[in-house]
DNA sequence: CCATTGATTGAAAGATCATTCAGTCAATGG
DNA sequence: CCATTGACTGAATGATCTTTCAATCAATGG
């Protein structure tokens, strides 16, 4: 029966090390960037010595992917709750989708400046390919059909679902970026209004003030 | 009188010698990331010796940041001639400064990959925001008023220049990521329509099918 | 042709880093 | 209480990297 107490405990469940070590990686990369996450720093952030790093991931990368890993699964996580309301109008289940994409948990400097961190080096964003190509292709098929549920509902002409869809990507990324960027100029919540507007502008029937209930 | 000849040329003068570090250093930074840049390789692609690097630019983080400045110029040179021309309305204009930012001189997987590895890395985001940031307020700052030019010639309601403009730079740079993380599905070309296609939603008379002329 | 200036080189020094691994220690079961 | 298993440690190793700098070389002017 080990010590319940919250006391240091010499020993722990890999499960345990393993959170801990990735969140100190978290931590690391987005004050240092991926340069600066080293093993004796991370283990040094962790409370944890040098040589546990490898022998619960076996090697650097392996730590940085099972990183990135993580952060992928809360993302998805987090869209696919909202995606799965039953709750919802497509209209609903899209502006939940964007709440998603911007909640705190999600969209805070911290955990932002981890994904381009990834997304800036060739290495990793091979690496990010494999890890997280089929999480964003998902996403995207998700929110076509619903922007196609929309256009037929709403019988709007002229406008291609996987174009709205595209572009909401890369909202997505380019106002994460901005906030990443320039913090004191842009926010969470203004990235969302922004983005309702844009699909106010498209949708005006269901994003717009003349809204539909849903 | 030294050899006009494009022989080798054992010296020469320190501009060109400093063009030719910065430019492996975009390659470099392209193929391996910052933290692949390295002298050795760098100087190496260059043709040229370890030591220069440091003898042209103080250091490694000088050549870095010349190399930035480098891209920096570029891109303000680029849109900053077309928000210039006269013979522009002011649609004309933004539709000018969208192709300026998708031209493949700009917006090519080489440099993306080099913008991208200072935006992904907190050191060098700090870099970024000394050397860039005064070019992307002006670069906003005239969309802004191109917006509001069209705002008030159209008479639009209901729609604040800033906030397009904020749009609009949001885009920009998330649909410079998902052409440099999927460019098999991601292209200028694509990212451009996109664009278009959002102005001609928030502005129909001034972009879409019923665009006036100008 | 010599001397001076400035460009250029690459070996050496000093600092890290990832990885290995032999050994230590705690927990668990018998 | 002992033995075994598995978690854990950190010194040592080998590989790089940045920076320095003494020496070299080309060009230029006198």
């Amino acid at each position: 029966m080990p010590a319940e107490k919250g006391k240091p405990a010499r020993t722990a469940p890999p499960e345990e090390r393993r959170k801990q070590l990735i969140d100190a990686t978290i931590s690391v990369i987005a004050e240092a960037g991926i340069s600066g996450a080293t093993l004796p720093e991370i283990t040094r952030r962790a409370g944890l010595s040098l040589g546990l790093a490898n022998f619960h991931f076996g090697s650097k990368d392996g730590l940085i992917a099972a990183a990135l890993m993580s952060l992928a699964e809360e993302h998805r996580d987090m869209w696919q709750a909202q995606a799965g309301r039953g709750d919802l109008s497509p209209a609903g289940k899209i502006g939940a989708i964007i709440d998603a994409q911007f909640h705190p948990r999600i969209c805070n400097r911290r955990k932002l400046a981890v994904w381009f961190a990834f997304f800036g080096n060739p290495v990793h964003r091979k690496s990010y390919r494999t890890t997280a190509t089929g999480i964003d292709d998902e996403r995207m098929d998700v929110v076509t059909e619903l922007c196609a549920s929309i256009i037929a509902q709403g019988h709007y002409s002229g406008i291609v679902a996987r174009d709205v869809a595209a572009t909401l990507e890369g909202l997505f990324d380019g106002l994460w970026l901005n906030i990443l960027m320039y913090p004191e100029r842009f926010s969470a919540d203004g990235a969302k209004v922004r983005v309702q507007a844009y699909l106010a502008a498209v949708f005006p029937s269901h994003f717009g003030k003349g809204q539909v209930s849903g």
